[in-house]
RNA sequence: GGCGCUAUCGUCUAACGGUUAGGACGGAGCCCUCUCAAGGCUUAAAUACGGGUUCGAUUCCCGUUAGCGCUACCA
C-alpha cells in the first residue's frame, strides 16, 4: 500500500502549484488505496510564518481535501541528525571547516561549477575530530564519489529513466554549521523513517533527486518511487510568482472570488495531465479512477491569465458550468456567503441568475438590484427603447404602472398581459419591455423580465416605475 | 558556464511509425430570443528549425534554437 506525502515549507500562502501537487498525490493514495500524509517542511525558521501555516490548512480545508497522518519537521530534529551522522561514521560525509561563502547577491555560475571545497575531502578523520573539538564551526558534507564512472541512477515514473555522472554533482550539505539539517537530509530522514514508497513532486526537485538517491542509499534505505510533475508556468514562461505575478499564485484569491472547490481542483488536474479520452469535466471519483502517472506529461503547463483577466478562462469555464450544474438550494447556500441576503429570497433569485454568473462571487452584480431598497441611479436614456423616444418610454411605463396594478404577479399573466398592452400600442414587444426592465432592475441586461418582476414583487415593481416615471417627466 | 528536463492550434491537451493531425477553452459567424445569458449549428487556428533512419515520421536518432530547472550552510 503506497505511502505517500505532502511536504510544503510554510514561507508563503498556499501556491496553486503546491495546491496541485497535494491533489495529485491524494488522487494517487485515493486511486491505489494509500495513505496520504501532510508534512510541513519547516526547517528554515528564519522564513516560517504561522500565517503560512494557515494559509496552507485553510486552501486545504477549502477544496475538501484531506490527509491521514500529519508531521512536523521541526519536531524530528533529532532523527535527521542521527541519519546524518549514520552516514558521516559510514564514510559518505566529511566535515568542511570553510567558512560559509559571503552573500552574494548572484553567485557566480559563469566561472563553472563548484563542486567541493579544496583540502576537506582529504582531512582525516583525527584531525577533522580534533578542530570540531576545538569548536570549531562545520558543514556536513555528502562525499559524492566523484572519480567513480558509474552514474547515479533511478526510474522516474513520468521522466522514465535518468541518470547522471557523479562528477557532476556537488558535495552538498547535509548539516549547517548551526547543526540544522538542510532540506535534502531533513526531506530524506523523514521519507524513510515515515516509510514513504512514492515521491510525487515539482519537476524542479528532479536533479535533486540524485543527491535523494545517494543519501537514501548511505543512510542504508532503498530509495521510494519517484515522480516529478511539469510545473505550472506564467503565459511569459516564468514561474508563478507573487512579486512578479501577484495574488492569482494564490488558492484563497479563487476561494474568494467565488470559484466552487472542485470545479478549481478539476481545473488544477487538467494542467500537466490528462485522462487521455477528451473527458474534461470529472467527479472527483471519476479523477480518482483515471489517475495514472501514465496521463502525467514531461512539459510545463501555462496558466492563461492576463492583467486584464486575472483568471484562466478555463477555469472560469468549469467554474460556470459547476455552478449550473448544482442544485438550487446548494447554490443558493453558496451565494449567501458573497451577498447579505434572507435566504427564502436568495432561493427564489438563484434560478434567474445561475446560467448569468461565472463566479459566485458574481452574484453582487447579477442580482443586486434583488437585494436593494432604492436602485443606484442609472442614465434615464437607458429606460428609452430601441427605435424609439423618451415619449414612448413614458407611454409604456404609465400603461405598465397601470396593468401591473391590478394584474396577477406571476409568470404567465405577467407575460399575457403585458404582451397584449404591446399589441395594442402597435410597438414591438422588446420595446415594451424595455423601459420596464430598466425601470425595474436599474440596467438594460438583466434575468428575464417576467420571472423577475414576479421575485420582485408588485410594490418594489410600481415603486421603481414611479420613479423611472419621475426621471422621464 | 556545467548538468538535467522540455518543445502539437493563442491556452490546456489527444494521436501502436500509416489520421482530412482529434477534443476542449477562448475567438469569429449563424440560429433561438423581451435584453443579457444559456443552448444549438458552423468556422479560423498547430506538429520550433535542420539533418538522418524508414516504403512512410507529430511519433525513433543526431544537431540547432528556445524555454524551464538544479548548480547555497533556501526549500
Amino acid at each position: 500500500m503506497p505511502r505517500v506525502r505532502f511536504a510544503p515549507s510554510p514561507t508563503g500562502f498556499l501556491h496553486i502549484g503546491s495546491a496541485r501537487t497535494f491533489i495529485f498525490n491524494w488522487l494517487y493514495a485515493r486511486h491505489n488505496n494509500g495513505t496520504m500524509i501532510l508534512r510541513l517542511d519547516d526547517t528554515d525558521v528564519d522564513r516560517n510564518t504561522q500565517a503560512s501555516i494557515d494559509s496552507i490548512f485553510e486552501g486545504l480545508k477549502w477544496l475538501d481535501l484531506s490527509w491521514d497522518e500529519e508531521y512536523r519537521q521541526s519536531d524530528r530534529l533529532a532523527l535527521h541528525q542521527k541519519v546524518a551522522w549514520r552516514i558521516f561514521e559510514k564514510g559518505f560525509a566529511y566535515r568542511d571547516f570553510t567558512p560559509a561563502a559571503p552573500e552574494t547577491d548572484e553567485h557566480n555560475h559563469e566561472a563553472g561549477p563548484w563542486l567541493f571545497n579544496q583540502g576537506m575531502r582529504e582531512l582525516s578523520l583525527a584531525e577533522s575530530q580534533q578542530r570540531a573539538d576545538a569548536g570549531e564551526p562545520f558543514v556536513l558534507r555528502y562525499r559524492v564519489p566523484r572519480e567513480s564512472s558509474q552514474p547515479v541512477v533511478f526510474h522516474d515514473g513520468v521522466y522514465t529513466h535518468q541518470s547522471k555522472l557523479p562528477a557532476d554533482i556537488e558535495d552538498f550539505a547535509l548539516l549547517r554549521s548551526n547543526g540544522i539539517p538542510t532540506y535534502h537530509m531533513a526531506s530524506c530522514a523523514d521519507d524513510i523513517d515515515l516509510n514513504i514508497s512514492h515521491i510525487i513532486r515539482g519537476q524542479d526537485h528532479l536533479t535533486n533527486t540524485f543527491k535523494h538517491v545517494l543519501i537514501f542509499e548511505a543512510a542504508g534505505a532503498k530509495p521510494p518511487q519517484f515522480a516529478h510533475l511539469p510545473l505550472l508556468i506564467a503565459p511569459d514562461g516564468s514561474k508563478l510568482s507573487k512579486r512578479k505575478h501577484g495574488p492569482v499564485v494564490s488558492v484563497t484569491t479563487y476561494r474568494d472570488a467565488g470559484f466552487l472547490p472542485h470545479a478549481f481542483i478539476n481545473f488544477l488536474c487538467l494542467l500537466g495531465w490528462s485522462p487521455k479520452d477528451d473527458r474534461e469535466q470529472m467527479t472527483r471519483q471519476e479523477l480518482v479512477d483515471a489517475f495514472s502517472f501514465e496521463g502525467i506529461n514531461h512539459s510545463n503547463a501555462v496558466v492563461n491569465f492576463t492583467e486584464e483577466d486575472p483568471f484562466d478562462p478555463k477555469a472560469v469555464w468549469l467554474n460556470a458550468e459547476a455552478i449550473r450544474a448544482m442544485p438550487v438550494p446548494e447554490l443558493s447556500e453558496k451565494l449567501r456567503a458573497f451577498v447579505n441576503a434572507d435566504p427564502a429570497r436568495m432561493l427564489r433569485v438563484t434560478p434567474l441568475i445561475r446560467e448569468r454568473i461565472k463566479l459566485l462571487s458574481e452574484v453582487k452584480t447579477a442580482a443586486d438590484f434583488f437585494f436593494l431598497d432604492d436602485l443606484a441611479p442609472y442614465d434615464p436614456t437607458e429606460l428609452i427603447p430601441q427605435k424609439g423616444d423618451s415619449a414612448m418610454a413614458l407611454t409604456v411605463l404609465q400603461r405598465a404602472r397601470e396593468i401591473l396594478t391590478t394584474v396577477d404577479f406571476t409568470h404567465d399573466p405577467l407575460d399575457a398581459a403585458l404582451r397584449a398592452a404591446s399589441q395594442e400600442m402597435k410597438i414591438k414587444t422588446g420595446q415594451m419591455f424595455q423601459p420596464i426592465r430598466v425601470a425595474v432592475c436599474g440596467r438594460k441586461n438583466a434575468p428575464p423580465l417576467f420571472e423577475t418582476l414576479e421575485v420582485l414583487g408588485r410594490e418594489t415593481t410600481l415603486k421603481r416605475i414611479e420613479k423611472a416615471i419621475a426621471m422621464l417627466t
